[in-house]
DNA sequence: GGGCGGCGATGACCTGGGTCACTCGACCTC
DNA sequence: GAGGTCGAGTGACCCAGGTCATCGCCGCCC
């Protein structure tokens, strides 16, 4: 029951749940399960039939596609808080793409007909889902940009600069080199190889797997346009 | 005002606005504007602040990102019927890429005041917006791992299959080389140069813009991952 | 009719970055 | 403490595809 009076408040919590009545947070909370999953084990799999949508509550997820090669590209990566899988929810088509564990991780479910339900009796829902696929959208459109328009230093500073924003001058990397190149759309061996090139050129310093940057304005610029 | 009468219908086509009534659509015809396009000239441009959502009444037109150097990624071609920019018009970020009329065209401007009003007085609109969108992000993510995980000559595959697949076995290209580049994630030449590879194998035919699927097969399992 | 601009084709060249094959160190388990 | 696993680091090699330069065709406009 403690874990009910939780779950309500977290859902309240999520953007486009905020302004729901309390009573439907209940009934949604009560159609809801919290589901663990183990570092590197599936939440589903791209074409898979889609049984709902995830809530992250704890740890940390990707969404990515791969290819038969044993490549992969990640298309995001969700920490608590976020939404996880509201489009096939909405068109009823199947995942899209895969997604999996990075860490231990706890998920709310909200299962396909629950949220029709409610969507159906409060369309205002929508305006939320609607910013929710905007958000992704934009997203998306930068990934596309990146991959398409910009090479690989660029893309590596440009994640670095990310980073930073959110963590500071010296932050750890918590993503394997493995997964920095699924993110940015290479291999292993040209994230190292280019992380230590930055290295090399004093923009950065390295220390294990914590990172400081040294030289923001020479990141900068390597993350502009060629 | 036989031009009026003309809007009303047009609007009750678009697949979002099918169920809005008479009332409603009249009124929304009214804020609306026709605006025409030449062939090359810009709708508008990345960062820009929105004006409103477009609405493609004839011709054809890109959305695009561009890169300093010149080069150019196609995010989506854009038919009659198609809506246009209209996550700008939902989230109030400026457009997030830019577009430009492949043909001479003629698009309906719907002013962002006008959407927004009708979309809080109709709020199962946002429905309709959210299946938009969540149309989009499928093809994104499918562009995205296009570029990410094919080489270009599967890219190409994949194009002349998807083009035949509307239009028969043989049709006109209706795009210059430079355009097809763009779509898929590289240069002029080295369209031109897959091209006449795929004529070599036999798999399609080409008389000036006129290609001939003549191995369908073969170009299957040509666009098949590596 | 001659010159110009746009587009496609094509050869020569270059290089970013992907692949392969190892090595090394950290950590775990038996 | 021997062996196994997992991730990082690195050198050697290679090739898809991007760049540059050139040519030819067609249509258009003085």
């Amino acid at each position: 029951m403690a874990d009910r009076i939780d779950l309500v408040a977290i859902l309240g919590e999520i953007p486009f749940f905020r302004d729901l009545d309390r009573r439907s947070l209940q009934e949604l909370a009560l159609a809801t399960r919290v589901l663990s999953f183990e570092k590197g084990t599936d939440l589903f799999t791209e074409g898979e039939p889609c049984r709902g949508m995830f809530l992250v509550l704890s740890g940390q997820v990707k969404i990515f596609r791969s290819a038969l090669s044993g490549r992969e590209q990640i298309l995001a990566i969700e920490t608590p808080g976020a939404v996880v899988a509201e489009l096939p929810l909405i068109d009823g088509e199947p995942y899209p793409a895969s997604c999996s564990a990075l860490a231990d991780s706890k998920l709310l479910l909200v299962p396909r007909d629950a949220f029709e339900e409610l969507l159906s009796r409060k369309p205002q829902l929508a305006l939320g889902v609607m910013r929710l696929l905007g958000g992704r959208l934009r997203q998306l459109v930068r990934l596309v940009e990146d991959l398409s328009l910009l090479e690989v230093p660029q893309r590596l500073a440009r994640y670095l600069l990310e980073l930073s924003e959110r963590r500071g001058t010296t932050f750890r990397l918590d993503l394997s080199n493995q997964e920095i190149a699924a993110r940015l759309g290479t291999v292993r061996e040209i994230v190292s190889r280019n992380l230590h090139r930055l290295r090399n050129e004093g923009a950065i310093a390295i220390e294990g797997r914590e990172i400081t940057i040294l030289d923001e304005e020479a990141l900068r610029e390597l993350a502009e346009e060629p």
